[in-house]
DNA sequence: CAGCATCCAGAGCGATACTG
DNA sequence: CAGTATCGCTCTGGATGCTG
């Protein structure tokens, strides 16, 4: 978002990086399972036991956007029960980075 | 959001200063208010005109949202015809360091 | 100019049941 | 264990018209 048109139009603003980068931490549950996965790598029964009032259907929503952003790898091992684990990627890590300066930002002025 | 108790409760979650944060920044237009009032102040309209597609009733609800989050100040005029002015405060503009760090690292790695 | 009131559509989120 | 399939609803966001 360098260099701004005025009026700024719509495609501009959605199609830039920050802004989806933005709104993805937004959604309702991104934040906490990056910061779980910050942690260590998890299964997938071992993040919707630790994240109080998820469903299903939701927690596998967020994992694949952010598999599909690249922030998440999802590694199956094909076992007999399968076992799947998430782990930040690279990208995703680097992200740690930014993300706790504006944690530490957000817990002096909100 | 330091030490997290498993599960991670709800209500810690969405008490966090962190989340609330990143869920105020993650609404559609809240990014690019705070863009366009982080290089001057802007009156109503000036915003209005400035961002394509944003209707009148968002915009002041997203203005007023950060004004109760002390992020952005609200100046009327009692003029003839009205004159109100929107900027940053000091920790909004403290909001645009952090913000700078996601931004660069979001036009790198999304 | 800078809004507010009203009404409305749709996205996002969730509960529940089922499965390879 | 790690999901998928359905269904339903809340709640954000939007269109339109009006006003101090």
């Amino acid at each position: 978002m360098s260099v701004l048109a005025s009026p700024v139009p719509a495609v501009e603003y959605d199609g830039c990086p920050v802004t989806r980068a933005i709104h993805r931490l937004g959604e309702k549950w991104t934040l906490l399972v990056i910061t779980l996965l910050g942690r260590r790598p998890h299964r997938y029964n071992e993040l919707h036991r630790g994240i109080e009032g998820i469903s299903q259907r939701i927690l596998t929503r967020t994992l694949r956007l952010l598999e599909a952003d690249g922030l998440v790898a999802r590694t199956v091992h094909p076992t007999v029960p399968p076992q799947v684990e998430y782990r930040l990627t690279a990208a995703g890590e680097s992200l740690l980075v930014p993300l706790g300066a504006l944690a530490a930002w957000a817990v002096e002025n909100y």
